[in-house]
DNA sequence: GTCTATAAAGAGATAGAC
DNA sequence: GTCTATCTCTTTATAGAC
Protein backbone atom coordinates (compact mmCIF):
# COMPACT_ATOMS: atom_id res chain seq x y z
CA UNK A 1 0.00 0.00 0.00
CA UNK A 2 2.72 2.67 0.79
CA UNK A 3 4.12 1.30 -2.70
CA UNK A 4 1.45 2.27 -4.20
CA UNK A 5 0.59 5.19 -2.61
CA UNK A 6 3.74 6.30 -3.35
CA UNK A 7 3.29 5.86 -6.90
CA UNK A 8 0.27 6.61 -7.62
CA UNK A 9 0.72 10.24 -5.79
CA UNK A 10 3.78 11.28 -8.08
CA UNK A 11 2.64 9.16 -11.61
CA UNK A 12 -1.26 8.95 -11.45
CA UNK A 13 -3.02 5.82 -11.03
CA UNK A 14 -3.53 4.65 -14.59
CA UNK A 15 -0.02 5.48 -15.34
CA UNK A 16 1.49 3.53 -12.70
CA UNK A 17 2.11 -0.22 -13.86
CA UNK A 18 1.85 -3.08 -11.04
CA UNK A 19 5.18 -3.87 -11.75
CA UNK A 20 6.54 -0.46 -10.75
CA UNK A 21 4.95 -1.64 -7.50
CA UNK A 22 6.10 -4.94 -7.17
CA UNK A 23 9.93 -3.35 -8.25
CA UNK A 24 9.60 -0.86 -5.24
CA UNK A 25 8.86 -3.57 -2.74
CA UNK A 26 11.62 -5.46 -3.95
CA UNK A 27 9.16 -8.58 -5.53
CA UNK A 28 7.80 -9.76 -8.95
CA UNK A 29 4.50 -8.60 -10.04
CA UNK A 30 3.60 -11.78 -9.77
CA UNK A 31 4.13 -12.15 -5.81
CA UNK A 32 1.99 -9.22 -5.87
CA UNK A 33 -1.14 -10.62 -6.46
CA UNK A 34 -0.62 -13.24 -3.57
CA UNK A 35 -1.71 -9.55 -1.14
CA UNK A 36 -4.05 -8.31 -3.56
CA UNK A 37 -6.95 -8.92 -5.77
CA UNK A 38 -6.29 -6.41 -8.03
CA UNK A 39 -4.56 -2.97 -8.77
CA UNK A 40 -8.10 -1.65 -8.34
CA UNK A 41 -8.11 -2.75 -4.91
CA UNK A 42 -5.46 -0.47 -3.88
CA UNK A 43 -6.83 1.86 -5.04
CA UNK A 44 -9.96 1.66 -3.26
CA UNK A 45 -8.04 1.25 -0.26
CA UNK A 46 -6.34 4.35 -0.38
CA UNK A 47 -9.65 5.73 -1.32
CA UNK A 48 -11.14 4.74 1.82
CA UNK A 49 -8.34 4.74 4.05
CA UNK A 50 -7.94 8.67 3.10
CA UNK A 51 -11.50 9.74 3.98
CA UNK A 52 -11.98 7.24 7.18
CA UNK A 53 -8.94 9.05 8.50
CA UNK A 54 -9.62 12.87 7.64
CA UNK A 55 -13.55 12.57 9.48
CA UNK A 56 -12.22 10.72 12.14
CA UNK A 57 -9.58 13.49 12.49
CA UNK A 58 -11.44 16.06 12.18
CA UNK A 59 -14.63 15.21 14.65
CA UNK A 60 -12.79 14.53 17.38
CA UNK A 61 -10.72 18.36 16.38
CA UNK A 62 -14.33 19.80 16.07
CA UNK A 63 -15.41 17.95 19.20
CA UNK A 64 -12.65 19.48 21.38
CA UNK A 65 -13.15 23.38 20.29
CA UNK A 66 -15.50 25.43 22.02
CA UNK A 67 -17.86 27.41 20.15
CA UNK A 68 -18.86 27.67 16.92
CA UNK A 69 -16.15 29.85 16.02
CA UNK A 70 -13.26 28.41 17.50
CA UNK A 71 -14.94 24.78 16.00
CA UNK A 72 -14.55 26.28 12.36
CA UNK A 73 -11.37 27.46 12.85
CA UNK A 74 -10.40 23.92 14.18
CA UNK A 75 -12.03 22.40 11.03
CA UNK A 76 -9.61 24.08 8.91
CA UNK A 77 -6.72 23.66 10.54
CA UNK A 78 -7.28 19.96 11.28
CA UNK A 79 -8.04 19.29 7.81
CA UNK A 80 -4.75 20.93 6.66
CA UNK A 81 -2.95 19.18 9.55
CA UNK A 82 -4.15 15.73 8.82
CA UNK A 83 -4.47 15.75 5.16
CA UNK A 84 -0.54 17.31 4.85
CA UNK A 85 0.47 14.53 7.62
CA UNK A 86 -0.46 11.06 4.62
CA UNK A 87 -0.14 13.61 1.72
CA UNK A 88 0.54 11.20 -0.73
CA UNK A 89 -2.80 9.12 0.27
CA UNK A 90 -4.99 11.74 0.52
CA UNK A 91 -3.72 13.62 -2.76
CA UNK A 92 -4.02 10.31 -4.62
CA UNK A 93 -7.41 9.83 -3.22
CA UNK A 94 -8.49 13.26 -4.10
CA UNK A 95 -7.13 13.46 -7.96
CA UNK A 96 -7.94 9.06 -8.47
CA UNK A 97 -11.39 8.67 -7.21
CA UNK A 98 -12.78 8.90 -10.04
CA UNK A 99 -11.09 5.75 -11.71
CA UNK A 100 -12.51 3.42 -9.60
CA UNK A 101 -15.52 1.38 -11.12
CA UNK A 102 -19.26 2.06 -10.67
CA UNK A 103 -19.64 -0.16 -7.12
CA UNK A 104 -16.35 1.16 -5.40
CA UNK A 105 -16.62 4.24 -6.70
CA UNK A 106 -20.25 4.64 -4.76
CA UNK A 107 -18.75 3.23 -1.61
CA UNK A 108 -15.75 5.88 -1.57
CA UNK A 109 -18.36 8.75 -2.40
CA UNK A 110 -21.05 7.80 0.45
CA UNK A 111 -17.75 8.21 2.71
CA UNK A 112 -17.04 11.43 1.16
CA UNK A 113 -20.67 12.29 1.84
CA UNK A 114 -20.16 11.68 5.32
CA UNK A 115 -17.54 14.03 5.75
CA UNK A 116 -19.30 16.44 3.81
CA UNK A 117 -22.09 16.51 6.38
CA UNK A 118 -19.96 16.65 9.30
CA UNK A 119 -18.63 19.81 7.76
CA UNK A 120 -21.90 21.04 7.20
CA UNK A 121 -22.81 20.17 10.75
CA UNK A 122 -20.52 22.95 12.05
CA UNK A 123 -20.83 25.35 9.58
CA UNK A 124 -24.49 25.18 9.78
CA UNK A 125 -24.06 25.50 13.96
CA UNK A 126 -22.26 28.71 12.86
CA UNK A 127 -24.86 30.02 10.81
CA UNK A 128 -27.73 29.11 13.26
CA UNK A 129 -25.72 30.62 16.56
CA UNK A 130 -25.22 34.13 14.32
CA UNK A 131 -21.63 33.41 14.24
CA UNK A 132 -21.44 32.76 10.66
CA UNK A 133 -22.97 35.14 8.07
CA UNK A 134 -26.56 33.86 7.00
CA UNK A 135 -26.48 35.31 3.70
CA UNK A 136 -24.62 32.81 1.62
CA UNK A 137 -26.36 29.10 1.68
CA UNK A 138 -24.39 26.75 3.74
CA UNK A 139 -23.86 24.41 0.56
CA UNK A 140 -22.23 27.10 -0.45
CA UNK A 141 -20.32 27.70 2.06
CA UNK A 142 -18.96 24.08 2.42
CA UNK A 143 -18.41 24.08 -1.29
CA UNK A 144 -15.99 27.02 -1.20
CA UNK A 145 -14.12 25.85 2.36
CA UNK A 146 -13.76 21.95 0.96
CA UNK A 147 -12.31 24.02 -2.43
CA UNK A 148 -9.70 25.36 -1.05
CA UNK A 149 -8.72 23.17 1.47
CA UNK A 150 -8.43 20.28 -0.84
CA UNK A 151 -6.68 21.81 -3.26
CA UNK A 152 -3.92 22.87 -0.61
CA UNK A 153 -3.38 19.44 -0.58
CA UNK A 154 -2.22 19.51 -4.06
CA UNK A 155 0.95 21.94 -4.16
CA UNK A 156 1.67 22.07 -1.08
CA UNK A 157 5.36 21.14 -0.72
CA UNK A 158 6.68 20.32 2.69
CA UNK A 159 10.28 22.16 1.92
CA UNK A 160 8.88 25.33 0.32
CA UNK A 161 5.76 26.43 2.12
CA UNK A 162 4.19 26.88 5.35
CA UNK A 163 4.27 23.74 7.89
CA UNK A 164 0.64 22.52 8.04
CA UNK A 165 0.03 23.88 11.46
CA UNK A 166 1.00 27.53 10.30
CA UNK A 167 -1.00 27.46 6.83
CA UNK A 168 -4.10 25.96 8.90
CA UNK A 169 -4.22 28.75 11.02
CA UNK A 170 -3.33 31.32 7.84
CA UNK A 171 -6.44 30.17 6.25
CA UNK A 172 -8.86 30.22 8.84
CA UNK A 173 -7.80 33.46 9.64
CA UNK A 174 -8.82 34.10 5.77
CA UNK A 175 -11.67 32.08 5.81
CA UNK A 176 -13.56 34.14 8.63
CA UNK A 177 -12.30 37.82 8.39
CA UNK A 178 -11.86 37.92 4.63
CA UNK A 179 -8.93 39.99 2.91
CA UNK A 180 -10.21 43.23 3.20
CA UNK A 181 -8.17 45.86 5.06
CA UNK A 182 -10.10 46.78 8.22
CA UNK B 1 -8.88 18.58 -30.16
CA UNK B 2 -12.20 18.91 -28.86
CA UNK B 3 -12.77 15.40 -28.35
CA UNK B 4 -9.16 14.77 -26.83
CA UNK B 5 -11.02 17.27 -24.15
CA UNK B 6 -13.92 15.49 -24.04
CA UNK B 7 -12.49 12.41 -23.32
CA UNK B 8 -9.04 13.76 -21.40
CA UNK B 9 -11.75 15.36 -18.88
CA UNK B 10 -13.69 12.36 -17.91
CA UNK B 11 -11.54 9.55 -17.94
CA UNK B 12 -8.22 10.87 -17.93
CA UNK B 13 -5.03 11.15 -19.79
CA UNK B 14 -3.45 8.00 -19.40
CA UNK B 15 -6.65 6.38 -19.40
CA UNK B 16 -7.68 7.49 -22.98
CA UNK B 17 -6.99 5.61 -25.49
CA UNK B 18 -5.85 7.11 -29.36
CA UNK B 19 -8.57 5.09 -30.35
CA UNK B 20 -11.11 6.45 -28.41
CA UNK B 21 -10.36 9.57 -29.49
CA UNK B 22 -10.08 8.52 -33.49
CA UNK B 23 -13.73 6.69 -32.92
CA UNK B 24 -15.46 10.00 -31.36
CA UNK B 25 -14.35 11.42 -34.42
CA UNK B 26 -15.25 8.77 -36.82
CA UNK B 27 -12.18 7.58 -38.12
CA UNK B 28 -9.44 4.99 -37.75
CA UNK B 29 -6.38 5.77 -35.02
CA UNK B 30 -4.29 5.61 -37.75
CA UNK B 31 -6.12 8.58 -39.28
CA UNK B 32 -5.45 10.91 -36.32
CA UNK B 33 -1.66 10.32 -36.72
CA UNK B 34 -1.96 12.27 -39.67
CA UNK B 35 -3.13 15.34 -37.89
CA UNK B 36 -1.03 14.97 -34.39
CA UNK B 37 2.65 13.86 -33.94
CA UNK B 38 1.43 11.98 -30.81
CA UNK B 39 -1.04 11.24 -28.11
CA UNK B 40 1.22 13.76 -25.65
CA UNK B 41 0.62 16.93 -28.36
CA UNK B 42 -2.84 16.58 -27.57
CA UNK B 43 -1.99 17.43 -24.05
CA UNK B 44 0.41 19.92 -24.79
CA UNK B 45 -2.07 22.21 -26.84
CA UNK B 46 -4.60 21.83 -24.53
CA UNK B 47 -2.52 22.89 -21.23
CA UNK B 48 -1.23 26.08 -23.30
CA UNK B 49 -4.84 26.36 -25.02
CA UNK B 50 -6.08 26.95 -21.26
CA UNK B 51 -3.18 29.09 -19.38
CA UNK B 52 -3.27 31.54 -22.47
CA UNK B 53 -6.82 32.02 -22.47
CA UNK B 54 -7.58 32.36 -18.48
CA UNK B 55 -4.38 34.69 -18.65
CA UNK B 56 -5.64 36.78 -21.59
CA UNK B 57 -9.65 36.92 -19.98
CA UNK B 58 -8.45 38.11 -16.80
CA UNK B 59 -5.84 40.41 -18.02
CA UNK B 60 -8.74 42.17 -19.76
CA UNK B 61 -11.19 41.86 -16.77
CA UNK B 62 -8.39 43.47 -14.54
CA UNK B 63 -7.96 45.99 -16.98
CA UNK B 64 -11.29 47.28 -17.46
CA UNK B 65 -11.70 47.43 -13.45
CA UNK B 66 -11.53 50.71 -11.42
CA UNK B 67 -9.92 50.25 -7.99
CA UNK B 68 -7.51 47.87 -6.24
CA UNK B 69 -10.58 45.88 -4.61
CA UNK B 70 -12.63 45.88 -7.71
CA UNK B 71 -9.35 43.99 -9.79
CA UNK B 72 -9.58 41.38 -7.15
CA UNK B 73 -13.33 41.15 -8.00
CA UNK B 74 -13.17 41.06 -11.71
CA UNK B 75 -9.96 38.62 -11.22
CA UNK B 76 -12.10 36.44 -9.29
CA UNK B 77 -15.43 36.74 -11.07
CA UNK B 78 -13.97 36.37 -14.58
CA UNK B 79 -11.31 33.30 -13.85
CA UNK B 80 -14.30 31.53 -12.52
CA UNK B 81 -16.61 32.50 -15.41
CA UNK B 82 -13.38 31.89 -18.36
CA UNK B 83 -12.68 28.65 -16.83
CA UNK B 84 -16.55 27.16 -16.32
CA UNK B 85 -17.04 28.48 -20.29
CA UNK B 86 -14.45 25.79 -21.53
CA UNK B 87 -14.34 24.10 -18.23
CA UNK B 88 -13.37 20.42 -19.64
CA UNK B 89 -10.65 21.80 -21.28
CA UNK B 90 -9.37 23.98 -18.23
CA UNK B 91 -10.23 20.73 -16.08
CA UNK B 92 -7.56 18.90 -18.40
CA UNK B 93 -4.70 20.98 -17.73
CA UNK B 94 -5.00 21.27 -13.74
CA UNK B 95 -5.52 17.76 -13.57
CA UNK B 96 -3.37 16.32 -16.09
CA UNK B 97 -0.28 19.21 -16.69
CA UNK B 98 1.85 16.36 -14.45
CA UNK B 99 1.59 13.78 -17.42
CA UNK B 100 3.63 15.91 -19.77
CA UNK B 101 7.25 14.79 -20.10
CA UNK B 102 10.15 17.43 -18.99
CA UNK B 103 10.48 20.01 -21.82
CA UNK B 104 6.51 20.44 -22.52
CA UNK B 105 6.10 21.03 -19.01
CA UNK B 106 8.37 23.50 -18.60
CA UNK B 107 6.88 25.59 -21.37
CA UNK B 108 3.59 24.93 -19.13
CA UNK B 109 4.43 25.59 -15.99
CA UNK B 110 5.90 28.90 -17.55
CA UNK B 111 2.53 29.84 -19.02
CA UNK B 112 1.17 29.03 -15.28
CA UNK B 113 4.08 30.82 -13.68
CA UNK B 114 3.04 34.47 -16.03
CA UNK B 115 -0.53 34.03 -15.24
CA UNK B 116 0.46 33.92 -11.68
CA UNK B 117 2.64 36.86 -12.05
CA UNK B 118 -0.75 38.60 -13.24
CA UNK B 119 -2.56 37.36 -10.19
CA UNK B 120 0.16 38.61 -7.86
CA UNK B 121 0.20 42.48 -9.57
CA UNK B 122 -3.43 42.40 -8.40
CA UNK B 123 -2.89 41.33 -5.04
CA UNK B 124 -0.39 43.20 -4.59
CA UNK B 125 -1.93 46.54 -6.00
CA UNK B 126 -4.67 46.19 -3.34
CA UNK B 127 -2.28 45.63 -0.45
CA UNK B 128 0.04 48.35 -1.52
CA UNK B 129 -2.99 50.91 -1.63
CA UNK B 130 -4.26 49.08 1.78
CA UNK B 131 -7.37 48.17 0.48
CA UNK B 132 -6.15 44.40 1.23
CA UNK B 133 -4.91 43.38 4.50
CA UNK B 134 -1.11 43.22 4.72
CA UNK B 135 -0.22 40.97 7.88
CA UNK B 136 -0.53 38.00 5.54
CA UNK B 137 2.60 37.26 2.58
CA UNK B 138 1.43 37.85 -0.98
CA UNK B 139 2.38 34.43 -2.04
CA UNK B 140 -0.08 33.25 0.82
CA UNK B 141 -2.89 35.15 -0.45
CA UNK B 142 -2.29 34.02 -3.93
CA UNK B 143 -1.74 30.29 -3.14
CA UNK B 144 -5.12 30.49 -1.51
CA UNK B 145 -6.89 32.13 -4.02
CA UNK B 146 -5.83 29.73 -6.68
CA UNK B 147 -6.59 27.16 -4.66
CA UNK B 148 -10.16 27.96 -4.44
CA UNK B 149 -10.32 28.99 -8.02
CA UNK B 150 -9.12 26.17 -9.52
CA UNK B 151 -10.44 23.51 -7.51
CA UNK B 152 -14.01 24.73 -7.83
CA UNK B 153 -13.59 24.15 -11.68
CA UNK B 154 -13.00 20.66 -11.30
CA UNK B 155 -16.40 19.86 -9.49
CA UNK B 156 -18.81 22.61 -11.11
CA UNK B 157 -22.06 21.30 -12.64
CA UNK B 158 -23.94 23.38 -14.78
CA UNK B 159 -27.42 22.27 -13.96
CA UNK B 160 -26.43 20.93 -10.43
CA UNK B 161 -24.62 24.62 -9.12
CA UNK B 162 -25.02 28.48 -9.44
CA UNK B 163 -24.19 29.79 -12.99
CA UNK B 164 -20.28 31.23 -13.08
CA UNK B 165 -21.38 34.67 -13.48
CA UNK B 166 -23.12 34.70 -9.81
CA UNK B 167 -20.91 32.03 -8.21
CA UNK B 168 -18.20 34.16 -9.12
CA UNK B 169 -19.61 37.00 -7.46
CA UNK B 170 -20.50 34.84 -4.03
CA UNK B 171 -16.89 33.20 -4.05
CA UNK B 172 -15.21 36.83 -4.44
CA UNK B 173 -17.73 38.19 -1.80
CA UNK B 174 -16.37 35.63 1.21
CA UNK B 175 -12.94 36.03 -0.59
CA UNK B 176 -13.12 40.19 0.38
CA UNK B 177 -15.60 39.56 3.25
CA UNK B 178 -15.11 36.57 5.29
CA UNK B 179 -17.51 34.50 6.64
CA UNK B 180 -18.15 35.85 10.08
CA UNK B 181 -21.52 37.48 10.51
CA UNK B 182 -20.93 41.56 10.94
C1' DG C 1 -6.86 12.36 -45.63
C1' DT C 2 -8.35 7.87 -44.51
C1' DC C 3 -7.76 3.13 -44.85
C1' DT C 4 -5.89 -1.95 -43.60
C1' DA C 5 -2.29 -4.26 -41.63
C1' DT C 6 1.30 -4.69 -38.53
C1' DA C 7 5.07 -3.81 -35.57
C1' DA C 8 6.89 -3.65 -30.88
C1' DA C 9 6.08 -3.06 -26.39
C1' DG C 10 3.67 -3.18 -22.13
C1' DA C 11 -0.51 -3.90 -19.56
C1' DG C 12 -3.27 -6.78 -15.77
C1' DA C 13 -3.75 -11.14 -14.27
C1' DT C 14 -3.17 -16.40 -13.68
C1' DA C 15 -0.88 -21.29 -13.41
C1' DG C 16 1.89 -24.05 -11.20
C1' DA C 17 6.62 -25.10 -9.27
C1' DC C 18 9.22 -24.47 -5.16
C1' DG D 1 5.19 -16.01 -0.11
C1' DT D 2 7.89 -15.60 -4.07
C1' DC D 3 9.29 -17.36 -8.29
C1' DT D 4 9.29 -18.26 -13.72
C1' DA D 5 6.53 -18.61 -17.51
C1' DT D 6 2.65 -17.47 -19.96
C1' DC D 7 -2.03 -15.91 -21.46
C1' DT D 8 -4.68 -12.44 -23.42
C1' DC D 9 -5.44 -8.01 -24.46
C1' DT D 10 -4.39 -3.27 -25.39
C1' DT D 11 -1.30 0.30 -26.11
C1' DT D 12 1.22 3.98 -29.16
C1' DA D 13 2.86 4.43 -33.42
C1' DT D 14 4.28 3.40 -38.38
C1' DA D 15 4.12 1.47 -43.42
C1' DG D 16 2.15 1.60 -47.48
C1' DA D 17 -2.11 1.18 -50.44
C1' DC D 18 -5.83 3.91 -52.18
Amino acid sequence: LDAAVSLFSRKGYAATSTREIAALIGIRKASLYYHIGSKEDLLFQICTSSLNQIRSDVAAAVQSANGPLEKARALVRCHVESMLRDQAEHLTALLEMRALSPEPLEQVMALRDSYENLVDSVLQEGQTSAALRTDIDGNLLRLYLLSLLNRTVIWHRPARHLPPGELGEVWASIFLSGTIQR
